[in-house]
DNA sequence: CGCTGCATTGATGAGTGTCAAAATTGGTGG
DNA sequence: CCACCAATTTTGACACTCATCAATGCAGCG
């Protein structure tokens, strides 16, 4: 049974610019349905031309990009509300692979009515361009942390941002929250070694900053966190949803 | 003195997609005027809600991060047809900044028309999303360059596609570009220190793949370049101009 | 002509990667 | 409920890439 858009549960957040019953319906158009996918499950793949866009209604997923030698870098972590397949829509072509890590419930989209929607509705033809800017910014974020930040403020840096962003969505209850990611997405995403990930995990928990073990992080002292990470604590800004 | 749009120098390349003379026209109405840099100068600066967004006409520079402990990240090249700002016109914030590394020539836009730019011509938002989409992409290729990368195989990768981003723009002579760039920008782009960054350029000079010296590079073997750089040679793409 | 910035080279060591194995967890079927 | 297996986490030993330090060379320039 698909939603439908008006009761959209993500739109109530308030992680999100609130759609006005207008937009909802114009929208509404534009979905062709609703799909739910199993944990490992690839939703698009690199380099695919893929028919279909997606929202991510429920459920955390991945983005990845493969190397001809096998390694692969965790572009970035897939949480609700997040687009997916912009590339897809406008290059014709995506430069990474999304891949679910839980069950995941998404919004799909025809990628052939993609001019029409951007055509015919500014408002969310910029909301998608502002998204756009904002997957940018966070990419040099994350490439200040590859090429900057040592190990421990990488990860560091990491578990900031992965609460962060699931707080920003209601997910953290008592400074926990569960994640359904494995230590190796966390490395292939910082470009270090899954040993020296663990390890540095372990100092954190050491030194009671923050502890993740059974799927469940515990963030301690997210000042203390920041300070080594050479980050600051910002508000989230609220996003738009597509 | 100004150049009016319907001169426009980079119009007239193969790597743009050719604006038709009502888009020239249109894009004539939201130029505000041209602005001459000398090198070192910055352009915009990080964090900043900058009041006027660009084009870069001629000339190149580097967009970088900078993190609290001084350090910075070279997040990419500036090259002739880039769009400047895309971060400020959105999210009123630009995530890093943009400084001139050869006098340039930049074509000046408000940002306040940026949003009746958007609405009013659905064709060139969807280019400037087009423009972001790529650079998304290209954020997503370096990421996994810092990350999975050796020192040579990330060198070799950086000099593939400064050179190829030369080429399409007719700044290649006889396999060599001339490069206002110094070892040290390329180091701060790859996330190595200097020293390591000067002595992986001499491998690929020894080995006869490319060198660099005297602000020219010369590329004599790309497919070589390639497979160490564990990546593909592609025709280049045409970019719309903003 | 002595700056100053950049490129180059050598010596040394720290931070991370690699290898290997054990411990732990979670799932599955008997 | 236990036995078994696969995936993941954890730990220790060792190797190596790359960072750091330091000095020299070289070119442009006021």
């Amino acid at each position: 049974m698909t939603t439908q858009c008006k009761y959209c549960p993500l739109n109530r957040k308030d992680a999100f610019v609130r759609l006005s019953p207008d937009e909802v319906e114009f929208m509404q158009k534009f979905k062709v349905g609703e799909l739910a996918v199993e944990p490992g499950t690839p939703i698009l793949m690199q380099g695919s031309n893929a028919p279909q866009l997606f929202t991510a209604l429920s459920g955390m997923g991945i983005r990845e990009r493969h190397l001809k030698d096998g390694s692969k870098q965790v572009i970035n972590f897939v949480f609700p509300g997040d687009f997916i397949g912009l590339q897809a829509g406008l290059l014709g072509e995506m430069g990474h692979a999304v891949e679910a890590r839980t069950q995941m419930r998404l919004c799909v989209f025809n990628r052939s009515e993609f001019w029409n929607f951007f055509k015919s509705h500014p408002e969310r033809a910029y909301d998608i361009t502002w998204l756009a800017a904002m997957e940018e910014n966070f990419l040099g974020e994350s490439l200040a942390t590859l090429g900057q930040r040592s190990a421990i403020q990488a990860v560091s840096w990491t578990m900031i941002k992965i609460f962060q962003r699931g707080d920003s969505l209601g997910m953290v209850h008592n400074n926990t929250i569960e994640l359904p990611y494995t230590q190796r997405d966390v490395a292939d995403a910082l470009g270090l070694s899954l040993v020296h990930t663990n390890k540095t995990l372990g100092k954190l928990k050491d030194r009671q900053l923050a502890s993740w073990s059974d799927r469940v992080l515990q963030i301690n002292n997210l000042e203390t966190l920041a300070e080594i990470a050479l980050t600051e604590i910002r508000p989230p800004v609220k996003r738009p949803l597509i």
